[in-house]
RNA sequence: GGGAGCAUAGCUCAGCUGGGAGAGCACCUGCCUUACAAGCAGGGGGUCACAGGUUCGAGCCCUGUUGUUCCCACCA
């Protein structure tokens, strides 16, 4: 570590050189202490595969902010899965290896999905691996990598074994989404709907016997092909005779029957539906109940089959074209209306998803979702903020059956064999070497699980489940989970009934959630749409810490925030003032060793910063307590820019200047609260903190392990603090009424005080000196002076000699502006106080209050008064 | 169709359990005051969407309206 702060705050370097601090350290190794109390934060798996983007960024940042800051209050803290996951820097490095080994983020995938994890490691994991080595990494990576791999496979084989022996899971044939581009089945929630404009086709369907046609509407004609029947409403009046006869489906000619069922709805279109078992999900379920055929009309990649010479090898839009133009010219087209309706499409590709009879893989949801209600209901866990309660619940309660199935190479398999000559179907945990009916080979079920599967398992596969290992025992259940509402029903829904059904009981007891990362426009960052911003650039241009700042800055849980640059330069701009302010206390430390206590006398202004540190302290920690991030950092702004070094910095250079012993204390007490700032700040901005901690008089070996600030009762001076308070009053008055008498900084007066608290304004003269122009000042107990500008405050009276400058008129004129104003205000509270309600029901605080207002505004206007009667 | 969020300064947003409205950016004025011009000091600017109600007192609580964003379901 340097010993000294570079003159030009370098985020980058800064960076640099405390993450390598930390890794040779060790810091972010989780070890598994059982006298400690565990903290864990459960996260998502999809950042090492380097595709990162402000969402990561985002849960990274949140997610460390906590880990560090429960780590300096003592707790056992891990990060699951990872022992290394520090912060988004350390994509940084991945990236950085990545550059070095000459892979490209294309190589690894375009989505950073989570199954490209085991991919990822697969081909590259080593070569990158062997490169952070190379540049000075000492971190175990291999162990994390680990934990993503064998271990959760085993997890993932054990709990699908598990459920299908419980018979929670069931293979069947259903009706599922099926993607036509990525030729795979997606779950219920894998599907975006989107508005879209189509059209209604009005058709006919003539009965078989000539006595004349049924009228529906359709958005799909090209379904028709697989049409096994017209359904109407059982009690409708209109159709009551025609339940029962026969259709003639056009351009197939096709006997179809008609049937009579619920779900048709009689104050729709004609009341009329045509039934397509094979490609609609309600069609399917009436289907069923009439023991309809299921004809599949369409490949796997939504042509039409070889069934239908006509349209055979066709797109299923050019086939809708076909249809259309085959049904006009049989008169069986009605008419067309432009109808726009909702069109199911698939989360990654957008292609329109194809309902699709298949056999595929389900997890029996009801039992599951059961004891997944009553953990939240119960309190185990907790969302914050709590209205995702509803969302949550409302899904539980309405949902269906789980498809786990997908038809992609990537992923784990599902254990699942069937027997080459006769069909059994075994699950098991190993590979039966033959059938155990007829002792025939085996063959595995080509198909993979849901990538959603393997993750609701994350809080318990990634330590070590199902073995029994210490790092279960001593970190489940974990504590927070950090994540975006988009993704409750994924990822959060899922953890919570997995671990429910595996383990008995709740994986975290918090889920704090947060909003998304909007463009400075409020949209959504997309591909699409170009505007994503990459957050390692951000970190390039202003630094890590700026952009920790920026996310956690204004971040109310549950709600989205824009991204801007302004505001990640505001944050830059914060992080310069601190390490500015620090060199100012560095280059006043001078040889002696400062010891990291207070010192035994205070001066006024000391009590008040401490005083003033000490609640920041409390309300900080408060916060955070309750997942304010956003409210316990502006806190922190504010303090550090404005308390302390726009006040405290300005008030103590006199003393620091002066030298000696008065010196000294100062220094004391500047070093004790920048170590407090340092320690506070610390989740929100590691590295600097980090970086001015180091070269600043500190004990321990990093801020990261350094104990948390504590509230102290005997560090609380609240009467200094007012007493200080009036002089800073006193300050800022004068400074308004010479800069709007446009007096020159240069220009010098003298100022005389007068005030009841005398004993207060005798520690005044060297801060007035400096922060207020005065050339010198005197405390009289009257000021006769003539010619001398009037600056009144509730506390006192200051008279600013300042001859030719002033302007009597004008100076009558502003007294009376604001002998006008301080009497609308005494108004005011007088009118609260004479209302008998007010005083008899208000809490006496509040009243109170009110009284003493009254008191500091009278004496303040007859102050005033007695000023303009002096000047005539 | 069901549900949720949001509406506060020119812009982006804070405002914790009700006690005379805040920050950052932008704007205006004056300052290179040996930590910092990525800065310092000062200033202007708001009918807290609208209408009712509860209360001694409402940006905050209740009801309704409007606008806006999102989620869920889905009628062919």
């Amino acid at each position: 570590m340097q010993k000294e702060l570079a003159k030009q705050y370098d985020p980058k370097n800064v960076e640099d050189r405390i993450y390598d601090f930390w890794l040779k350290g060790n810091y972010f190794h989780a070890k598994v202490e059982n006298d400690k109390k565990p903290y864990t934060i459960v996260i998502p798996p999809p950042n090492i595969t380097g595709q990162l983007h402000m969402g990561h960024a985002l849960d990274n940042t949140l997610q460390d902010i906590l880990i560090r800051w429960r780590r300096m209050q003592g707790y056992d803290a891990l990060w699951l899965p990872g022992t290394d996951h520090a912060s988004i820097a350390t994509e940084a490095k991945i990236v950085e290896a990545m550059k070095q080994e000459g892979i490209t983020k294309e190589d690894i995938g375009r989505d950073g999905f989570l199954e490209r994890a085991w991919a990822w490691k697969e081909k590259f994991g080593g070569r990158i691996i062997e490169q952070l080595k190379k540049m000075g990494s000492s971190c175990d990576w291999e162990r994390e990598r680990f934990t993503l791999d064998e271990g959760c496979s085993k997890a993932v084989l054990e709990v699908f074994c598990n459920l299908y022996e419980k018979g929670l899971i069931y293979r069947g044939e259903r009706i599922i989404n099926w993607c036509p581009h990525c030729l795979t089945s997606i779950s219920d929630a894998e599907v975006e709907y989107e508005d879209q404009a189509g059209h209604f086709w009005h058709l006919r369907y003539p009965f078989k016997d000539g006595s004349g046609y049924l009228e529906l509407a359709t958005t799909r004609p090209e379904t028709l092909l697989g049409d096994t029947a017209v359904a109407v409403n059982p009690n409708d009046e209109r159709y009551k005779d025609v339940i029962g006869k026969t259709l003639i489906l056009p351009i197939v000619h096709r006997e179809i029957p008609v049937v009579a069922d619920d779900y048709v709805e009689m104050d729709f279109g004609t009341g009329v539906v045509k039934i397509t078992p094979a490609h609609d999900p309600n069609d399917f379920e009436v289907g069923l109940r009439h023991n309809l055929p299921v004809i599949n009309v369409m490949t796997d990649d939504a042509k039409i089959t070889e069934d239908y010479p006509a349209y055979a090898g066709m797109d299923r839009f050019e086939a809708r074209k076909a249809i259309v133009k085959d049904l006009e010219a049989e008169g069986a087209l009605v008419r067309i209306e432009d109808y726009s309706h909702n069109v199911g499409t698939c989360y990654r590709c957008h292609t329109t998803v194809e309902p699709r009879v298949s056999k595929q893989w389900f997890v029996k949801m009801k039992p599951l979702a059961e004891p997944a209600i009553d953990c939240v209901k119960s309190g185990k866990t907790k969302f914050i903020p709590e209205r995702f309660d509803k969302i949550y619940y409302h899904w539980m309660e309405n949902i269906k059956d789980w498809c786990i199935s997908r038809q992609l190479w990537w992923g784990h398999r599902i254990p699942a064999y069937y027997c080459d000559s006769c069909g059994e179907l075994v699950v098991s945990r190993t590979a039966p070497s033959c059938c155990p009916k007829c002792g025939g080979s085996m063959t595995q079920d080509p198909d993979t699980l849901d990538t959603w599967f393997s993750s609701a398992l994350w809080p318990f596969s990634t330590l070590g489940w199902p073995d029994k290992t210490p790092e279960l025992d001593h970190y489940f259940p974990t504590s927070t989970l950090v994540t975006g509402y988009d993704i409750i029903f994924f990822w959060v829904a899922r953890m919570i009934f997995s671990s429910m059904e595996q383990m008995g009981r709740e994986p975290f007891s918090t889920v704090f959630i947060h909003g998304i990362v909007r463009d400075a426009q409020g949209r959504k960052m997309s591909k699409s749409l170009g505007n994503g911003i990459d957050p390692l650039e951000v970190i390039d241009e202003y630094g890590a810490d700026a952009l920790r700042l920026t996310l956690a800055t204004g971040n109310s849980p549950g709600n989205d925030m824009r991204f801007s640059d302004e505001k990640v330069s505001a944050s830059r701009n914060f992080a310069n003032k601190l390490w500015n302010a620090s060199r100012f206390i560095f280059m006043n430390l001078g040889d002696e060793d400062i010891p990291l206590c207070l010192p035994e006398k205070l001066a006024l202004e000391d009590k008040w910063i401490v005083s003033k540190l000490n609640g920041l302290t409390k309300e900080v920690t408060d916060n955070l307590e309750k997942f304010e991030l956003g409210i316990a950092v502006s806190k922190l702004y504010d303090f550090i820019w404005d308390v302390f070094c726009d006040w405290y910095i300005e008030l103590v250079k006199t003393r620091l200047q002066k030298g000696g012993e008065e010196a000294s204390s100062a220094r004391q007490v500047l070093v004790f609260v920048m170590d407090g700032i340092l320690k506070l700040l610390h989740p929100f901005m590691p590295f600097i903190t980090e970086e001015i901690w180091q070269t600043l008089p500190h004990t321990g070996e990093s801020i990261m392990v350094s104990p948390w600030p504590e509230y102290k009762d005997e560090l609380n001076f609240s009467a200094e603090e007012i007493e200080m308070e009036r002089i800073m009053t006193c300050i800022k008055a004068v400074r308004n009424r010479r800069a709007e008498m446009n007096v020159a900084p240069s220009r010098k007066a003298k100022i005389y005080i007068v005030s009841a608290y005398r004993d207060t304004f005798e520690k005044a003269g060297v801060f007035m000196q400096r922060l207020a122009g005065a050339s010198e000042c005197e405390i009289c107990d009257k000021c006769d002076i003539e010619d001398a500008v009037c600056v009144v405050t509730a506390d006192a009276k200051l008279y600013i000699p300042m001859g030719d400058l002033v302007d009597f008129e004008a100076e009558k004129a502003r007294l009376q502006k604001e002998l006008d104003n301080v009497m609308k205000d005494l108004e005011f509270v007088n009118s609260k106080l004479s209302n008998e309600n007010f005083v008899a029901k208000a809490p006496e605080k509040v009243v109170q209050a009110q009284r003493d207002a009254a008191a500091k505004y009278t004496e303040k206007m007859e102050m005033l008064k007695e000023s303009i009667a002096k000047l005539g």
